[in-house]
DNA sequence: AAGAACTTTCAAAATGTTCTGAAACCTTGT
DNA sequence: ACAAGGTTTCAGAACATTTTGAAAGTTCTT
């Protein structure tokens, strides 16, 4: 028995309507709409450029719906636009290396939501003053210990900021090293 | 002037209020509800024990908001109960070290996202068979791709979660010590 | 420049989430 | 065992987000 025949038609579009499901579950859990993630997720799974008319078949969503979705995912870079010559109405690809969506999305989430809570966190700290306070009152201790609180998120919001971005300044590829790398050195550590 | 004298009392109340106010947006385009990151925030920025009365009081909010709100704090981890010698309320302080609050919440992020979306994918896959199909047919072709489009897809969630699991087994003191690197790398990077 | 093909916008409707407040439920001290 | 003090639950209200469908807009072709 080959391998092929053990599997019907239906197992593909199944298979392929349960993926879509699954990220479009996942997507929601992330700010992400469900719609968005199941457009990308029907995009990628496919890996055929579709237009506007067979998303909303496929998903079953109104025309707006499909419209507002993939734009939204062409501004989060992760989808692009695909003409087919000789047919006027435009398609959409999804990015197929999962690294380089990867870097798309941490990009995207960073500019979204690190840097503004950075920009309010500065704000916050200048209003209680640039320094340590010099007095020894329980004021003065007070305030020492909530710019400290203060700085210390500023801190870790830096270093997530600018992990972030060694990330997504990597070549997709070198992303994939580090991958196996961590793997490697995962099954090492079990063994053990 | 001394720098403390600078700022009138009503400062720190009002630095407190932005900092709750700035967490709460954060937490909201996270999937965590802007009350209960309101009310980590406020634990958080006053660095003392506040009981739920306290929490309803400051933040304005009802009781049985604050009660949901601190018990999933404490699901999270992220807050813990503190009993006060004499008084038969219980008291909640938040977590004061913001690496161990940040593996806290990766923690529960993995466990609760990333297992079972792991799950499904492993299921969906199963769906088109373990191994690749013989044929050369176009159907076949096609199964493969769809394969390897789920495997990759697999590999990269399986890597985050791999990722994810190093970092929140490492003492916090760790973390701080690779932020400082990364920090004193990047500077370098600039300057050139 | 008119018409056809396609895309975007937007206000209203549907859906989903969070919050409230009162009642039920524990737990401890007398 | 009761009462006082405290916490949790939950159904409905308030609020927020998402989706729809029709109208307006755009761009290409003839």
């Amino acid at each position: 028995m080959s391998s092929s025949s053990r599997h019907s038609g239906a197992d593909l579009s199944a298979a392929q309507d349960r993926f879509i499901a699954a990220w479009g579950q996942m997507g929601s859990t992330w700010g992400i709409s469900r719609t968005m993630a199941e457009v990308h997720a029907l995009l990628y799974i496919l890996g055929q450029p579709l237009c506007t008319d067979d998303v909303m078949a496929r998903l079953k969503i109104s025309r707006g719906n499909a419209s507002m979705s993939l734009r939204a995912l062409l501004d989060w870079g992760v989808v692009a636009r695909v003409h087919k010559r000789g047919d006027r109405k435009e398609y959409f690809a999804a990015e197929q290396d999962v690294w380089a969506l990867t870097q798309a999305i941490l990009r995207e989430r960073v500019k979204r939501e690190i840097r503004p809570v950075l920009g309010a966190l500065y704000e916050i700290r200048e209003l209680t003053g640039g320094r340590a306070p010099s007095g020894e009152s329980e004021r003065a201790q007070r305030l020492g210990e909530h710019n400290r609180r203060v700085d210390d998120m500023i801190e870790l919001v830096r270093t997530l900021e600018q992990l972030s971005a060694k990330l997504t300044e990597l070549p997709p590829d070198a992303l994939r090293g580090t991958a196996s790398a961590l793997q490697a050195d995962n099954d090492l550590g079990e063994e053990r």
